[in-house]
DNA sequence: TCTGGGGTCCTAGGACCC
DNA sequence: TCTGGGGTCCTAGGACCC
């Protein structure tokens, strides 16, 4: 989807479009209505405080305004971009009905997150790669009022990178043989799984484009990046890749975290923090009996105020759904940290999930097998 | 002017088991 | 007297993605 959150926002307040808007920061800075009627919108410039950039319009990303910025950096380079705080709930919405508006052209759907997602078009009906292309796009569209971009090529890889060559409202199809043409000139940190941190590395070794990256000695990338990570580079940079679409996954984890408006001190502002760590622990046992799962093993996140993060986590005998255990095992994590700096984020983790219903009773292991007394 | 919140996957050491 | 070779689970941290 077109800068998605953006895009939904521009549904509600179309006096917007064409505009410079960020959506992102911290709650506070909803539209009002005034007494004609009109609206009256936040600007960068009155921004203070906390808090990144969640979406930003095309006009914002032309002034340098983009996804995961700082919001005060943001107010510099745009103070005249309007601002709207993020309603997820709306995102979540117009994401069920595209999705749902696609699974009528193409029913096998890979879920990406909330905005994205990947199709295996092999053996479509409609054989014309660009005409079903416009007919997914006229698809959601009409489910929507949005607007989304394609890539059609012969994998996950390919299609991903495809889909942002136009964005937005672009329709991309490649072939294999396209890849010289059109992938290798791109920056190699355009391959999802090379971030910024293997992108710096790469150039480091004079490796800029994926080109480069492809024709690399592979002896050079397996002293850098250990034979695993250098056989996958290799094959990528060639634009090869054989993951199968997932259909159906299950969840694996769940969390909720938060950071604070100022930093807080773990002895000066103890009654504060814990009734945070325990709001936490109360939503994390919300969001775990509306999923129906239990957790076998609950843990915590700190993030100092130097930005240094710390984990802590507990497997327990039983698997725990409830307020008052993820409460008592995350107190037992934080019990194991060192607190000699002010922390700015407190989190929660539920990972090692089960379906509650069959969770019932002890772990297997009481079970005895007969194979036990014979080693 | 520091840098959100929700996830997944990988690595690596140690405990422990057979 | 230098002590194998498998395996799984637990824990911590980090890279990466949306």
């Amino acid at each position: 989807m077109d800068a998605f959150f953006a895009s939904v926002e521009l549904l509600r307040y179309p006096q917007l479009r064409g505009q410079p808007v960020v959506v992102g920061g911290r709650h506070r800075w909803h539209p009002r209505q005034l007494e004609d009627g009109s609206w009256h919108f936040a600007r960068l410039r009155d921004y203070s405080g906390r808090g990144v950039v969640t979406t930003s319009t095309y006009e914002a990303r032309a002034l340098g305004v983009f996804s995961a910025m700082g919001m005060m950096k943001a107010a510099r380079l745009a103070p005249d971009a309007y601002l709207l705080p993020a309603r997820f709930d709306a995102y979540r919405e117009y994401s069920r009905r595209f999705k749902e508006a696609v699974a009528a052209v193409e029913a096998r759907i890979e879920d990406r997150g909330i905005d994205e997602i990947y199709l295996d078009l092999t053996g479509h009906a409609q054989a014309d790669s660009e005409a079903l292309g416009a007919r997914l796009q006229d698809a959601v569209r009409d489910a929507t009022g949005l607007s989304c971009s394609i890539g059609i090529t012969p994998n996950k890889l390919l299609s991903k990178i495809a889909s942002e060559l136009r964005k937005p409202g672009g329709v991309t199809v490649l072939r294999m043989e396209d890849v010289p043409a059109r992938i290798w000139p791109l920056p190699a940190a355009r391959i999802n799984g090379i971030g910024p941190k293997a992108a710096e590395r790469l150039r480091g070794l004079g490796i800029h484009s994926i080109g480069e990256l492809a024709a690399a000695a592979p002896e050079l990338l397996q002293e850098h990046f250990g034979r695993g990570y250098a056989s996958w580079l290799h094959e990528v940079a060639h634009g090869r890749d054989e993951r199968p679409l997932v259909t159906h996954a299950q969840v694996k984890s769940v969390s909720r975290e938060t950071t604070f408006e100022r930093d807080l001190h773990p002895r000066r502002d103890r009654a504060e923090l814990s009734r945070l760590f325990t709001g936490l622990c109360e939503r994390l046992a919300e969001d775990l009996q509306r999923k129906g799962c239990v957790a076998r093993t609950i843990g915590i996140k700190l993030r100092f105020d130097d930005f240094r993060t710390v984990t802590r986590d507990l497997s327990l005998p039983r698997a725990v759904a409830d307020a008052a255990a993820i409460r008592g095992a995350a107190g037992q994590c934080l019990r194991r940290v060192e607190l000699e700096r002010r922390l700015r984020l407190l989190g929660v983790r539920a990972s090692g999930l089960q379906e509650a219903a069959a969770a019932t009773g002890e772990a297997p292991s009481a079970q005895l097998s007969l194979l036990d007394n014979l080693d």
